[in-house]
DNA sequence: TCATTATTTCAATGATTATTGAAATAAATA
DNA sequence: TATTTATTTCAATAATCATTGAAATAATGA
């Protein structure tokens, strides 16, 4: 991954709204959830959701289809697990070991 | 972990030069990594670089040591995966699997 | 002490970003 | 067709952030 690509990803995810937005979806998983009912969940302005959905599609993290007048968004878990493996790559590669340098244990449900 | 703790963790990383400390630091393990070798390997000037390792500090990513006249930089590794494992957390809990829900293979090298 | 090396702080500038209200688009139903 | 529902776009404002150059602090060695 190119380290643009991975800054264009945390800097979706580094915002409270869309940060919930995205941890929102990945609890719901490959179903998706359509906006409305995102904005309801999290008590968010449409348009201000809208806003937001935008930056995490653009970001690569987030997928959208038509359904009827609804759109649903769910979590693209590719890019998700890419960036997590890129922030953990070549860890201690070159030094010392560090007993918290661990993989933890995501995505235990699935 | 509290949204505001994991947003500001991913804001100190949404940056390419911070990024690319983190990362150098990561490859570096328990070790860690004086700020004019950091500054070196990313050509970085040191003003800047102690902007952002100042950034990386505050988050809690990385912690320093003083040694001598030099100040030695290490990643924060249990700050780092608690911070992967809340954007996982509870992966599909609440709808379909997702064949790329999976944990990734973190930190492959320690 | 004086000079050198390492790192941090400060202030000014320019750029990016979230928020708000209002309007526009798009699909479904009466 | 007209109306309702769902979502997005637009424009203006306010706030935050990275960069640069210059200066300050701190530790070491001559």
């Amino acid at each position: 991954m190119k380290i643009e690509t991975a800054v264009t990803r945390l800097t979706a995810l580094a915002q409270v709204h869309r940060l919930a937005v995205f941890r929102l979806l990945v609890r719901k998983g490959a179903d998706g959830m359509p906006a409305g009912e995102i904005a309801a969940a999290l008590k968010l302005a449409p348009n201000a959701l809208s806003f937001h959905l935008k930056g995490l599609s653009a970001a690569g993290l987030i997928t959208s289809r038509q359904d009827g007048r609804y759109v649903i968004y769910s979590p693209d878990f590719k890019a998700m697990n890419g960036l997590l493996d890129y922030l953990t790559e070549n860890c201690c590669a070159d030094g010392a070991l560090d007993a918290a340098c661990a993989p933890p244990q995501n995505c235990q449900d699935c």
